[in-house]
DNA sequence: CATGAATGAGATTTCATTCAT
DNA sequence: TATGAATGAAATCTCATTCAT
């Protein structure tokens, strides 16, 4: 005693990927709501308007989804990066000025970038199939290998892991610092009242500055 | 007799300590065990000779034992290193090869401290009480204010908030890169399989090169 | 963020006994009021006033609860069937007589015992751990087995074997002829309007005749 | 070319016929292979190179196959019955033997039989349309009577009646003590262990001996 | 007619947390 | 204080059945 309801159909490669689309909209949307916790299934194939089971027909866990998320967020800032880079006319002070920017402008405009960035490890590859990780992290380290080479049509001077390091260390950079400062509003309250507000670092500034350092300090060697 | 094994009482504030020191040992030997995620509290319990329910006396939460596991991981570390600025005969690199040593010794010596760490915003302050979590940012800043101070005994050129900012930099670096390299093993076959195996970054040679960056570029003016 | 409710709780195995036997009341209750499937686990519960995860604390599975029902079932019968047989007495007659009359009385008092015997063994058997339904057997055999004790002291003509048989096949038949004529509502109306109404045995005349045959086959050798 | 496997289509009675056999010959196969549960209608589907589907045009429920494939047995092994009972130089002796040797065979060389029918009215009537259950057993008992008639040639002393409960008490022994033997493999380990082997009741025998003490009985009327 | 995407009920599991005893 | 029974949210899985294409 089954009682499907009327729905259209993803037939076609092209719209089951929209469909998958869709999945990742809708908990993208949810997750910005309260990013305290990933949103569970049934909301978000609620939020699709599709049944629990279609999101599992998709996605084998809901971490899969997030890291999807996570991913397709990635490659956007990695590209835009690229873009930037790839502009020969810039000196290396506005090429990493650049850089910093369009990261920061990016956090901004993604405000679920960082934090999905930062469970990573500790909660998405723990419960997404070895395979899929695997998908992520090589098409991750794919793009900021394009970036690198990129990279260094601007700064000749370095090897070219030297350039791929450069940025690895940027992106940890990133998510440590985000973590430092990503502090729940209740916490920041009792900090408040403490009079320590000055524990939890500003992200950007804190960004900008020890990004400069590890820029600078790889430009000039001791 | 309902309750053949009903434990003795923790009366006085001694034997209360001890007993909550017991907690945290068998959450710290269970967690090494398997450090892909935080151990059940029935298995904490257990491990440690109590009911379930015991644990809750002595801690709100499941992630509020860890936090506090953290929390004596990180009082350590930066005692140690506190101890190693304190050093006044050092050379400036000495200092920072000591410091770098000295942290990569205690990462080994203590393989929770680092996974510990990674989930400290995305599952440890998300559930724990903001009063606790405010003592745990403030004890941490407050020890890496001392470090600070160390620090700028042996560069005197640099401001205080310059010292603090390096040493949060550093923290941050430490955070992001062990994340990076932290791939369940599952994901690393996976990875060798497809040659790929160059994608993860290692730990040590990262935060040693990246430390270096960090710390030269603040010690070279541009 | 969890909402348990007040309730009382199943302390020593006295009170355990009797959660377990509310859960298995419930079953029963909601079983009866449609005995075309086995209700939902939520059901019970709310049923039972207790948490789904309660039943699970109970009964591994749904199954479980009703090879349970239907063990209680079984030994109720079997105890009826001994006292019965322990009239000295009672001549043969009577007692075969007897013996039907209990049975046929306790299947119309206990109106889900046959339809859960009947499904014994395609569907309870196939959900419950081997222990458990190996349980389950071994009681009832040996109830089966007293009451051929009981028999034969009114039938030393025969062995023992002979008399456990007896009661076996008697099972057979009382599982095989309630099978036959249990017929839903729907198809007893579309044979009545076929006028194929003969075709349904009816189940009480049935097993008299044929316990009869049986039984007087046995007692009137060749 | 959205459909590259779409297949051909039946047109014709003798095609759509065609079509039904190759989804009960794939149920049947499958079936057999675990015949502890009835196969998925995936696999049904995809045994019989067909789309999930496709099935439902043929049969309105998954078990309707199954109630198919058992009123085809049921319709050879009447068929096979009534040829040994119309032979009519048979004794009673020989003809009662008979009928128990076709029927051990059948159930041996059908081993799909006895588990069908097993969960007719547990299973398989529970999830068929009346219209088709009744036709079911319009068929398996006109095909009874027949078998009774042929019986009364023989027994001439019985009432048709008697022959036709003779038939259907027969029918139900086999139903009860199919199932009083069929234990799955791993609560057999268990008994073994427990050296309660002897629980379980051997089929054949069992059947022998009830079935000739049922024809007895009604052959020697007190 | 054929297909397979979509549905959704329900079983089962896990487990942090609560609270009656 | 100590205990562990009870809770219930949520994840995951299965799968029969429907129905848009």
């Amino acid at each position: 005693m089954k009682h499907p309801t009327r729905r259209s159909r993803a037939i076609d490669e092209q719209e089951k990927a929209a469909r998958r689309l869709s999945i990742l909209e809708a908990a993208r949307a949810l997750y910005l709501l309260q990013p305290t916790q990933l949103p569970s299934v049934i909301s978000i194939a609620q939020q699709a308007g599709l049944a629990k089971g279609t999101v599992y027909l998709y996605f084998k866990t809901k971490e899969e989804i997030f890291l999807d998320l996570l991913g397709a967020l990635y490659q956007q800032l990695l590209q835009e990066l690229t873009e930037v880079a790839d502009d020969r006319e810039k000196s290396n002070e506005d090429l990493i000025g650049g850089l910093i920017n369009q990261t920061t402008r990016f956090v901004q405009e993604h405000p679920h970038f960082m934090p999905l960035a930062s469970m990573t490890s500790s909660i998405l590859e723990r419960n997404v199939e070895a395979e899929r990780v695997a998908d992520f992290k090589a098409e991750l380290m794919g793009r900021i290998q394009i970036l690198a080479v990129g990279l260094r049509r601007h700064l000749p001077q370095l090897t070219e892991t030297q350039c791929l390091n450069l940025l690895l260390h940027t992106n940890a950079l990133l998510l440590g610092l985000w973590q430092m400062q990503s502090v729940p509003a209740q916490v920041k309250e009792v900090l408040t009242q403490r009079n320590l507000d000055a524990l939890v670092p500003a992200f950007e500034p804190a960004l900008r500055e020890s990004m400069t350092l590890l820029w600078r300090g790889v430009l000039q060697p001791a």
